[in-house]
DNA sequence: TCACCAAACTTGATTAATTCAAGAATCGCC
DNA sequence: GGCGATTCTTGAATTAATCAAGTTTGGTGA
C-alpha cells in the first residue's frame, strides 16, 4: 500500500483538469495508481485505509468524475465488473486471463493510434479502438487444466 | 419479428454442439438471430412471442449453455449490459456508438485471425482478440452534439 | 481573513441485472 | 413407452450501481 506519487502531485492532476481538490479524490486517485486495474470495491477500502469515514457514494461519484474528465479510464471486460486504471495518455490495450481474471497492460504494437482504420466503418465516426487479448495468464497456463 | 431461420436448422445447430434441443433454446436462437446484438431483456421478450410461459431463468440457462459450447458469443461493451450475437466463425469485431449505443459489425482488416499479436505478451498465451471501435454512428453524429 | 455558494459528501433507500435453490417437467436413449 | 439426467418453473436473494435529501466543504471574491 505504498504511496506511488504524493498528495500534492494528484492534487495537481486534479486541478490540471478542473475537478476540485478533496480528500476522498486525492485519495481515490492514490487507490488506483497502487491498485492498477481494480474494481470499485477494491478502490473503497484502499481509500478507507487512509480515510476511514468515506462514503461508498463519495467513491462512485469520484469515479465518474474522474473518468469524465479524462484522469481516470474504466474498463469492463466481458463478465467483469467496472475497474479503473490511472490513464496515462499512451494508447495501450489489455491482456485479460480466461481464468483468474489478471489484467495486463499491453502498449500497442502498431503505433500512437492504431487499429483506428476498420475494415468497413458503416459510416461510423470512429474515435477509438479499444483491444482485449483474451487468454491465459503465465500462472493459469502453468496449471494442467487445459481450457476451463 | 421475422424467423431468418426455421426450427429445424436452429435444432442442428445446437445438435451439432451436443445441446439438447428444447422448446426455449431454439426461440432463443432464433430470437438472437433475428435481433442481433440484442441485450437480455429484449431477447426474453423475443422468446416470449413465440413461447410466452418461458421464465426468465430457462433463458440465462440457456444463453449460459449456448455461449460455453460457442453457439452464441457474449459481447458487453463497457457501461453496457450483457449482449448477444449468433456468432459465425469469422473473427469480426464491432463499432459502438458512445451516444445512442447501437452496435454494428465489422469485418476485421488484418485477416482471419489478426492482432493476435500484442507488442509485448507478459507471458500470456493469447487466444483470441476483441476489438472494440467508439465512435458515433452515422445518426448521432449528424446530431448537433459536438460530444455528448 | 472571512463569508458565501455551488460542488461534493453522507446517509439511507432503491433499482436493475443476474444468480441461487428446490421441486416439476421434458428430452433423448433404450 | 419408460427411465434418468438435464432443463425448466417458481420465487427469493445477491451484487453493483444509482437516486434522493440534507449537510459539509473547497475555492472564490470581498
Amino acid at each position: 500500500m505504498e504511496q506511488i506519487a504524493d498528495a500534492e502531485d494528484l492534487a495537481q492532476v486534479l486541478r490540471g483538469a478542473s475537478l476540485r481538490v478533496t480528500r476522498p479524490r486525492v485519495a481515490l486517485l492514490a487507490a488506483v495508481h497502487d491498485h492498477p486495474h481494480a474494481d470499485t470495491d477494491t478502490l473503497i477500502r484502499a481509500v478507507r485505509v487512509a480515510l476511514p469515514e468515506v462514503s461508498h457514494q463519495a467513491v462512485y461519484d469520484s469515479l465518474h468524475a474522474l473518468t469524465g474528465a479524462g484522469v481516470l479510464r474504466r474498463i469492463q471486460p466481458n463478465g467483469s465488473v467496472a475497474r479503473y486504471e490511472a490513464r496515462i495518455d499512451d494508447n495501450h490495450h489489455h491482456l485479460v486471463c480466461r481464468s483468474c481474471g489478471a489484467i495486463a497492460d499491453v502498449d500497442c504494437a502498431v503505433g500512437d493510434a492504431p487499429c483506428l482504420t476498420a475494415a468497413h466503418d458503416h459510416g461510423f465516426a470512429i474515435e477509438e479502438a479499444e483491444v482485449i487479448y483474451w487468454g491465459r495468464c503465465p500462472t493459469c497456463a502453468a496449471t494442467s487444466a487445459p481450457t476451463p
